[in-house]
RNA sequence: GCGGAAGUAGCUCAAUUGGUAGAGCGAUAGCCUUCCAAGCUAUAGGUCGCGAGUUCGAGCCUCGUCUUCCGCUCCA
């Protein structure tokens, strides 16, 4: 199947089986939201449950997790550098319809000038862009006559402001309310409540702290369905280090988190470690971990060496000691580290993306057809860890006992992972409508069930079924678990 | 934001030169001596994206508008 006939599949399999489902569907949608519907919503558990019981519980090393509230002082997003770099004026030409960051404009033309004049030019924009003075900023590009590099004319629009940042009010009388924004990222709840987690559980460097949760960003084009939304959830560990062992805790964590994809059940093959060339401010190391997806290989989870970047920052605007105390002895000096700001290692993965990776990769058309008849199915090959459901239980017919003894086998199970229970319809249709979401295990009950106690086993990927004995079934899917 | 394409039942699509909307699948209820979709019966479901206009009459023509998709643009 082409690619981009694939993500159509997927978006179209995705709603018609209750994955997910556009936002506010009947008010003709909105733009780049998606809501989770009753089979998305528990693989998306599922995956969120198994990062974080994986970080939290199954990891050696000592990682403790928060839930930090959305709305956060609006300090905190000075201080992360949110404000200021990454609301930024765009200019469009009307000619090329190409669209600029004015501040790119400005210094490549004024890196086409003698040093002087460049230097000039950019300390003249610098002062325009602090005074959010947008007029004084297409002024200043018409009166130097910057010409668009495709259209080659001075046909410019206005300048306009790009925000990243929802913002609302807090405070129910409008005169004394203040604006907030809802966080672009879920990170700076974790810094914010460092010296609180690290005191309270009483930490030792090298410890983690771990959150999922929603953040959101406006986006300039909402394009791959849920790759890129509005609001989406992240899922991300802060690892505090001791400075000058941020190397090799940033290569733990790239190894570590490579070794958690490989127990998705996604093929190797499609993923990739993408290095960050250009670093971003607050970075001494970035890797991008990519999957390839329809649309092609695109990020998926980021790991960065953050340094004491945002610590720092956040005890200079807070005026507060961002500092751990090490009573470790130094090998070189024979006393104690002291006092210091930790590094950060980042890993942080965009869970919406998870879960489109995971469909992405489940997806899969069957042609089953023999000579006699045609015939295909859709079947999401989840592993059974993170299938929405993970058996299906159902009596042959709706009578003769069946449903009975089908409903006491439901009721077992039940209480140990999501079963899913059905008598309407031929058994065959009912095997597809399973396949369909992903359900690893059907059992059918039928009348050699009330014989001798067994009942037909059958398996998603292989469509083989086997006889056991309805003690066994429950061990049988939570050994799948 | 620009350009292109498309919007008819839950889904896939029909509706001859404009004459008052149909099928298959799906769904629901029931029947069947049923282990891999498409056996039988019945039922429900659409102001043809929305709004104007032309016409005796518009799903079909005209204009506007909204939404979606594909490219371009932008993006820590």
């Amino acid at each position: 199947m082409a690619n981009e006939n694939k993500l159509q599949a997927i978006i179209a399999h995705a709603k018609e089986y209750g994955f997910v489902f556009p936002s506010s569907e009947i008010y003709d949608g909105l733009g780049a939201v998606y809501d989770y519907g009753q089979w998305g919503v528990e693989l998306k558990r599922n995956v969120r449950d198994y990062w974080w019981r994986w970080m939290t519980q199954m990891n050696e090393q000592n990682i403790v997790g928060i839930d930090a509230a959305i709305f956060m002082h609006p300090t905190t997003w000075k201080a992360s550098g949110h404000v200021d770099n990454f609301s930024d004026p765009m200019i469009d030409n009307k000619d090329s319809k190409k669209r600029y960051r004015v501040d790119h404009l400005i210094e490549g033309f004024a890196e086409t000038l003698p040093q002087e004049q460049g230097d000039a030019l950019i300390a003249e924009m610098e002062k325009l862009i602090a005074a959010d003075d947008f007029a004084g900023l297409k002024t200043l590009i018409e009166t130097n006559k910057i010409k668009c590099a495709v259209s080659g004319t001075v046909n410019w629009t206005d300048v306009r402001q790009f925000n990243l940042m929802f913002s609302t009010e807090v405070g129910s009388v409008a005169e004394e309310s203040n604006t907030i924004y809802l966080r672009p990222e879920t990170a700076q709840g974790i810094f914010v409540n460092f010296l609180n987690v690290q005191k309270t559980a009483r930490m030792k460097i090298p410890f983690g702290i771990a959150q999922t949760g929603k953040a959101f960003r406006n986006e300039i084009v909402a394009r791959g369905f849920i790759f890129r939304m509005r609001e989406f959830e992240q899922m991300e560990m802060q690892f505090f280090v001791r400075p000058g062992t941020q190397k090799q805790w940033y290569e733990y964590w790239k190894e570590k988190r490579r070794e958690w994809h490989s127990t998705l059940g996604v093929a190797a093959d499609k993923y990739r470690f993408h290095d960050h060339v250009k670093l971003a401010h607050y970075a001494d190391a970035a890797c991008d971990i990519e999957y390839d997806f329809p649309m092609g290989f695109k990020e998926l989870e980021g790991i960065h060496s953050r340094g004491d970047f945002d610590l720092t920052q956040h005890q200079l605007y807070s005026k507060k000691k961002m500092q751990y105390f090490d009573a470790d002895i130094d090998p070189e000096t024979g006393k104690a580290y002291g006092n210091y700001i930790p590094y950060v290692i980042e890993t942080s993965i965009g869970l919406d993306r998870t879960i489109l990776m995971l469909m992405s990769e489940a997806y899969t058309e069957e042609d089953l057809s023999t000579e006699e008849k045609q015939d295909s199915r859709v079947v999401m090959k989840f592993i059974p860890k993170l299938a929405p459901i993970k058996l299906a239980v159902l009596p042959l017919m709706k009578k003769d006992g069946l449903p009975e003894i089908a409903r006491e086998l439901m009721d077992e199970c039940k209480q140990h992972f999501k079963c899913f229970y059905e008598e309407k319809d031929a058994i065959g249709k009912r095997y597809r409508r399973m396949d369909a979401i992903g359900t690893p295990f059907c059992v059918t009950i039928d009348h050699q069930s009330k014989e001798d106690q067994t009942v037909t086993i059958r398996y998603r990927d292989t469509m083989a079924q086997e006889r056991v004995h309805i003690s066994k079934v429950r061990e049988i899917v939570q050994a799948a678990l």
